[in-house]
DNA sequence: TATGAATGAGAGTTCATTCAT
DNA sequence: AATGAATGAACTCTCATTCAT
């Protein structure tokens, strides 16, 4: 008969698992998905190797599930920032301020994201463009198309210009440095993208 | 001594190394730095593995040589068109279209380009921004630059936007796909980047 | 102290003991000794790894007893029927009889016997020896000896000779299918075996 | 350009090919195929462990390879045998005495055919009753047929009684001790079954 | 007694690199 | 200059066993 309940069972589960995703952002972050290894991503956990598989059945569902984790909670903090406003020059602002914030807070997040994205790994660069698709739609629907129903940006596809302004976010947010610096501020950014889309 | 020969000799050693940086391109676009193989680029390229060895000492070295050269490949291309135009905006518009020509002529070398970009690997990125100094230096100073001296683009500070403009290039030339179709016209583009720099 | 609640406890244990067994008949029989895991010996049992450990010290260890209670069956199987007969030569088929059922009906078990028979592991090829060793002569003394004394098998060397017949019934025995049907019946074997017998 | 010869080369790969297809025989009999490993293969043949993969895919494959090497030599030594004499009697003893020949001289690769013939890895099985198909059909035929035919053997089925009669080569075959010694000759036993054979 | 999380030795496989020819 | 056989470190994954509860 089992002496730990349930609950405490899959508490410490749960904590394991979370500390093991985070080692492995950590490792795949510094070295890429290739040369990040196993050993070392349940050694920086602070476990050992075997246990990595007693959670992921292979590293290659470890990025899976982490890419999946990742987009979660990037898109519930830039979702947060973004519907504070209602204005959609506002919320392009917020956007951007959100983002660059995500990506200075979680670092090595912000890595792994972008190495997938650009990445040779076709099946994660799908798994992002999949797990991507809703902030992709907050930015398409819920600010550059709501843009142009308020009247403020030009008649534009709101589509092809939502990927652009994804691009542009996710270009400048792969050159962070390792203490979480961009070259750029929120501010100029927003300024020329706002530029571009005003009538 | 026969100087014929010489040369000869010096024509085929160059042909071989074009055929090796060739190969290793494919290699490295179709599979990663990782994950591609010395093995398959010599067979790529026709030649044994060893071979390799002869005219590169490591596999580091052969991406850093494949860098500088397709680096200098792309300049010239875009300067090409750049160039033959002495309006900024048009030079804008020359920049994206010879750059998303470039990208679709050249797959797998943009694919390289952007992996290295984008990727872990911090001495390719390194090298990237090294051999990309000029490209970046042209649309900073000529495109940019003289813009704004020509009084139609805004007061912008040249350098962080022509950082701005180079990733919105790249980062929409990542996204080629395997016919060398790109979701994106050259047109749109332009426009986009023209309207956040026009006055 | 409560005798009954003591009793209890045995029993259980035996049971578990008996499932645990079992399961492990049922993974060696599918997998062979080496890639059967305890993992999943427990999970057909229906408990969790540990329990292994708490009926026996090793896998080895398992697998040691299950040989010996294995054969005990088998034997007792063997003998009653055989032993229900008087003159040698339908003791013979009955030990054809009874052993082709035995395979049928316990197709794991047999096909762990085998396996440890003809295995690599000299281990368990002695356990099995050492276990076998009274199927092997009642053979040899009840049937192929009594044969003789009886005057109806030749005058052939007993102890070879039953090794001669173990070895056709266990051959035949190896290439039961997954539904207990093997490609010969007792019959023609009985036959075989008797007319290289009979005077 | 090669300074080896093709023919060199041809030379010594055949040889390296052969010390590890032997060295794998030994590693194979000694230890099993599951606990047979790729280093101990490697170093018996005298090469280091990533040689074996210059020569042969996957440890499975080393496997099949052997399977189908041994089958052919094992069949060559028989058939060599038993086509020197045209009786069908002394076919068969023609059979048993080469084939124990075989065993003792054979001894690991005759170690790893019983391990297949018997053990868990049905493809392995499947594999040695395709290799092993042409001595069935030799035994089938060209002996127990045959006898048949000559009017010296009875009428019985001669698929089914190759079955037992190969039944018992191998069963026997399986007991050879670490000196290529078996527990019988093959006299008693050619005897054995030419009783069981006759009229 | 039963549990299952954790361990780490050990296995198969890959591949950059070396080197004799 | 070209070859490809050989190497062995490094990697992913497996699993018998331990142990705190």
């Amino acid at each position: 008969m089992p002496r730990y309940s349930e609950e405490e069972r899959e508490q410490v589960r749960s904590e394991t698992r979370q500390r093991l995703l985070k080692a492995a952002a950590v490792e795949f972050a510094r070295h890429g998905y290739s040369k990040a290894n196993i050993d070392d991503i349940s050694k920086t956990a602070g476990f050992a190797k075997g246990t990595v598989y007693n959670y992921f059945p292979s590293k290659r569902e470890l990025m899976l599930v982490l890419i999946e984790e990742m987009a979660q909670v990037h898109l519930e903090i830039i979702a947060e920032h973004v519907y504070q406003e209602q204005a959609a020059e506002r919320r392009l602002e917020k956007f951007f301020e959100a983002g660059f914030s995500y990506v200075s807070a979680y670092l090595t997040q912000g890595m792994v994201m972008i190495n997938n994205l650009y990445g040779p790994h076709i099946e994660f660069k799908q798994a992002m463009y999949t797990a991507y698709q809703p902030m992709f739609e907050l930015v398409s629907r819920d600010i550059i198309g709501l843009g142009i129903k308020q009247g403020i940006f030009r008649k534009i596809e709101p589509v092809s210009t939502a990927g652009l302004v994804m691009n542009i976010y996710l270009g400048i947010a792969s050159q962070v440095n390792e203490d979480g610096k961009l070259w750029i501020e929120y501010g100029p950014v927003s300024d020329f993208v706002s530029h571009a889309l005003h009538k």
